[in-house]
DNA sequence: TTGCGATGTATCGAGCCGATACATCGGAGC
DNA sequence: GCTCCGATGTATCGGCTCGATACATCGCAA
């Protein structure tokens, strides 16, 4: 999950880990709080390994000599080699039944604009079809529950299932708009989103 | 987090892991898909290890004699000891602010029948403050936005902005109600919950 | 000049998940 | 009567992730 954030940032621009973090939170704000830094440095170490990515020498704008003084190691810039491209394509292209908890379909969401429709349609509809049958089993506890459950539990039961249902509202109508080849929502995106075009180099 | 749910579940009846499992999963469905076994019974060792839990020994409704026949070894039927009743009060008066998260916050609120009402307050004005804060952080990025986000993220960001601003109304409510000393939503509570008297026997 | 908050890299223990294995039981279908 | 299958049930393993913690630098305000 997180190999394929940071693949995914990493592909737009190089950065250091602490950028990495920032990015992600802003991106990924509406689903995970922020990423730790005891996922983060172990994995951009995996990926190094891998040959996903690799480090960029951090280019000093200003003199680019005398490097070595006060043998300063700051900050580590990690750009994405051609194999991390690659391997970002296939974990789009896998996308898989794992793709549509919570975490993983908001990531996959996030990075809609490198993947390709037929894709992009795919994992929608596998969230929805997953937030479908959630919804139905809360509908269940719900009806049947009355015995059971104390008032808290139920009102718990009663915003979540009305959360699911509006997940759903936004599915259907972002699948709409997929399916007629329209971008999101129908506000017009031709000046807002830059990167729409590029598939896949 | 799965120690307190465990300990609230077994508060009200003696289980077995695949037990706790359902009753989790139907009672906390509206947060977490459902437990893993990988972390329920290396969870229930750690708790009998502790003495919050024991063995109960499976009282068979019918023939209580001839036990060793054929060598069942089958269901491990746990219930709750005193002292596990004890750490169960405490995980709900430390409430701190690891219990404003998502999870954290489901399952507290699942055992909000088991909690007095002080505490209760506290935790939903703890978890709306949270829950404010994500809501203003998103609010900037889309605010100031434009720029760096294609339309999906920006759709992204929407969304969960739109589930923060409900989330924060819901809460608001329940506060409004705990405040004024009625149980949840005013829908009457007097037959449908069986337990919402013992704070702490 | 002292201190403090933001920036920045890094590790450690522990919790949790997904996959997997294995065993029993009741019933559906033949 | 037999066989197969899905539900019930306990259990482990590797790997990802988190929260806490440590440490070092930089710019700026008091």
């Amino acid at each position: 999950m997180l190999e394929f954030a940071i693949l995914g940032l990493l592909h737009e621009s190089p950065m250091h880990g602490y950028e990495l973090r920032k990015e992600l939170a802003a991106k990924l704000g509406s689903i995970r709080a922020a990423i730790s830094y005891g996922s983060l440095y172990p994995t951009l170490r995996r990926l190094q390994a891998a040959g996903y990515i690799s480090e960029a020498g951090e280019t000093p704008p200003t003199k680019p000599e005398v490097p070595a003084l006060t043998s300063k190691r700051g900050r580590v810039v990690y750009k994405i080699t051609a194999e991390g491209k690659e391997r970002f394509a296939d974990l789009i292209a896998q996308a898989g039944p794992e793709t549509y908890d919570d975490a993983g379909f908001g990531i996959h969401f996030a990075f809609f604009a490198r993947t390709d429709q037929a894709t992009r349609l795919r994992i929608l509809e596998g969230r929805r079809r997953k937030v479908e049958e959630r919804r139905e089993s809360m509908r269940d506890v719900l009806s049947r529950a009355g015995e059971r459950l104390d008032a808290y539990t139920l009102e718990l039961q009663r915003h979540g299932l009305d959360a699911c249902e509006r997940e759903v509202r936004w599915l259907e109508e972002l699948i709409v708009n997929e399916r007629s080849g329209r971008a999101p929502e129908g506000r017009d995106t031709t000046e807002t989103s830059p990167h729409v075009q590029d598939e896949r180099p």
